[in-house]
Parts: structure tokens; sequence; C-alpha cells
DNA sequence: CAAATTTTTGACCGGTTGGACAAACGTTAG
DNA sequence: CTAACGTTTGTCCAACCGGTCAAAAATTTG
């Protein structure tokens, strides 16, 4: 008589499947996207049949929606240890620091997020006008509050966050052109040392307060 | 006996025709991506029956061919018009302008490269590899000769490059994002503007030699 | 005009895909 | 052992999708 409604409450066999499952998903949706993935494409990457995997999942799109869930916490974590407690501009070379340690450790989740950004957001739309919004509200008036105390530049503090997204995620989402634009010698693990130096100065110098 | 080997020689039809298709197919393919769009969505965009439009394209890849063709050329063309011969932090703010415009004016455009490049770029990896690889290399040795000059801070001209991208095609491709973050207030035509100010703001100052 | 050529369409086809289902198999508790 | 429950699979289906084809309609050419 177990009502779903209310808690899952769930096997120890489902448990382990279903992250066996989302593991693949993952795989499958960042390489494909959405609608460019099959149920058998991530049934054979899980190592089990489709009729088997559908036990777990229903649809598709659940699979899809419990990643994206899962998905938008993790992103949003290094934006959430931005605070102001410590020096500004040590903060925000933390924050894209760990930015960008996120685009060359989970290439895959970004390029999963770009991808449903891309087709407009379809099914994580109200996350995005709620929670993630809320968040950088929060981080824009800390900011803000660094500029009046003129601990750095004044400027736009929305526009800091997209183009500290857009900087940091182009090295997982646009991973390809990356590596071939910059060659076979340079286009190794090194590049991440690289843009961490370029990012660093373009941001700090950019930031500095006038005198 | 036309053998359309040599030149295409297409008649009057032929020419709007196919026009009016791959106008039809940007729409749908920036929308929905390669694999998400069908024939069908191509053909009612374009106003025409599918069995009509596989009779100017023989195939759908034919279509997204063409239309990558044509892209890269107008999406290198602001990067093609930086030279040494004006004054160095002028020519990378009008850089900057220039593929900003190209992100509000553009976005389709924009998008479609994105999701190519986000699937590994298996359609144009040989353009990117070829054509845009040395398209860069040459203007990053420009730059290279403006650190040498003392014209703009010694950095690495590759991650520069890197960096107007991301945060200039930011604005087309993650566009859903902006908006919802920015709020119906600021989400408006105006948040061009904005972004504009601080981008300059960013890389001038961020670029600014070192006394 | 009439013949030749180009354009358009309805009908159709084979392959793929998301998903349903019942039956088989495995596991656990009494 | 056996009944109950959880897991797995083979089979099947309807919808969709890329593409073909023959024939009709429209256009161009002589």
């Amino acid at each position: 008589m177990s009502m779903e409604a209310t808690s899952p409450r769930r096997t120890r066999i489902q448990q382990e499947k279903r992250e066996v499952i989302l593991e693949a998903a993952l795989e499958v949706f960042s390489a494909n996207g959405f609608r460019g993935s099959t149920i058998d494409q991530i049934a054979d990457a899980a190592g089990m049949s489709k009729p088997n995997l559908l036990y777990y999942f229903r649809r598709k799109e659940d699979i899809h929606e419990t990643l994206m869930q899962r998905l938008l916490d993790t992103w949003l974590a290094p934006l959430r240890e931005l605070d102001d407690i410590g020096d500004p501009m040590t903060e925000l070379r933390s924050y894209i620091r760990r930015k960008l340690e996120m685009a060359r450790d989970f290439p895959r989740e970004s390029r999963l997020f770009a991808n449903e950004i891309l087709q407009g957001a379809p099914r994580i739309i109200s996350m995005i006008e709620g929670e993630l919004k809320s968040l950088v509200d929060e981080k824009a008036e800390i900011m803000n509050g660094w500029m009046r105390a003129g601990k750095i530049a004044r400027t736009d503090p929305y526009h800091l966050i997209f183009s500290i997204w857009a900087t940091t995620q182009h090295y997982a989402d646009f991973d390809v052109q990356v590596r071939a634009v910059l060659g076979p010698d340079r286009g190794g693990e090194g590049r991440f040392e690289d843009a961490a130096r370029f990012l660093e100065q373009l941001f700090v110098e950019g930031l500095r307060p006038k005198g």
C-alpha cells in the first residue's frame, strides 16, 4: 500500500539503478540534446534494457526533469558561496576560479544546461525566474554595496555576473572550438590554467576601483 | 542536359525558393537544433509541401550545410575588420561593439552556431580547424604586436578573443536567461545598451597597459 | 498553339522512436 | 515451501520522420 505521493520510499535497488540511469542520461543528453537522444542510447549506456529503464523512469521527460532539478543546485553552488564577509576582490576572484573549475570538472552538466537554455528553457523557465533570479538579485545587492564602499569599480552587477558566467562556461560549452583554435600544443589540459590567468587579470584590472 | 557539378546554374524560381527555405530553416533549426527539427516544420514555415521542399534540397543535411557555410562568413566578418591600422584600444572597442550588435540583430544565427558547437561541431569541424583558426592566429599576432608596443596590457590574445566571443554571444544564446534574470523592467531592449556599457568598461580597464 | 521543361502534390514506404504489456524471473518474509 | 512483491525482458504498437515516386499542374520555349 505504498502511496508515493507524499514520499517516494524507494528500494535499495531502485535508488542505485536510478543513479546509474541518471549518470548515463547525463552523458547522452549533454552530447546529443534532449530530442537528439533516444531511450535506447541511455539504456545502453546504463547497461540495461529499454523496458527495464522505463520501469524506473516512466517517461523520457522524467529523466530529464530529475537531471535538471539536481543540476541547478550544484550549478549555483559557487554563486551561493559568494558573500560580503571577506575582501570583495578576493571573493570575486574565488568565484571566477570556482566557476572555471566547474567548467573543467563538470563539462557535461554545463552543456546540458546550455542546451536547455538555447532551446528557450522550456522545462526550467520557472526555476530560472524563481530560484536563480532571487539568488542573482541577492548577490547583485552585495556587489552594489562593494561599489558604494569603493571596494570595486562602479558598474552593473548583473552584467558583471553574466560576463563571469559567459567567459567560464565558454570553456565547457565551446570546448571543441577552443581546442581547435588553440591547436594541439596549447589546447591540452593547460588551457584551463591559461584561461584562469587571463580571466583573473581581465576582471581584477577591469574592476579596480578608480583612485 | 544540365550537369550541376561545375556550376549550379539555377532558375529564377529555384534561387527564390531556396532563399525562402533557408530563411525558414534558420528559424526552425536555431530554435530546435538539427535533430530536433523536422522537414515538415521547415516546409510549413516556408509555405510549401515537404516533397516540394525536397525538390530544392535533396536532403535535410543539405539545407543545414548550406546554412552553416553562409553563417561562418557573416559570423567572422567583425573579426576580419579588425586590423592594426587604427588605435589598438579603439579597434578592440569597435570589435566588441560590432560583435554585440550581431548578437542583437542576428540571434538566430548565433544560436544555430552555438547549437552546432555544443554537439561537437560534427559538420563544421574542418571549417573551425581551417578558416576560423587561421583568422584567429592572424589577429592574435596583431594583438601580440600591440602588447609588445605597450599599447594594451600584456596578456593571452587567444583567451582575450574567447572572452569577447563568450560575453557578446551570451546575449543571443542565453537570451531567455538574461531576460528572466533582469526582470520585466530592465530586460527590455535597453539591455543591449547596458551590456555595451559594461563590456566597454570591463575590457578597456582590463586591458589598460600598465604605466 | 504545342512540345518540352520545370514545379508541385498526394500517396506511399521503410526505419526509428517512445512507450505499453504480460509473462518470466528473482528475492524475501512467513 | 510458498505467497507476495520487486525486477527484468521479449514482443508489440502507433506515431513520427526522412525520403521516394509517379503523375498532375504550371511554366517556359520554339
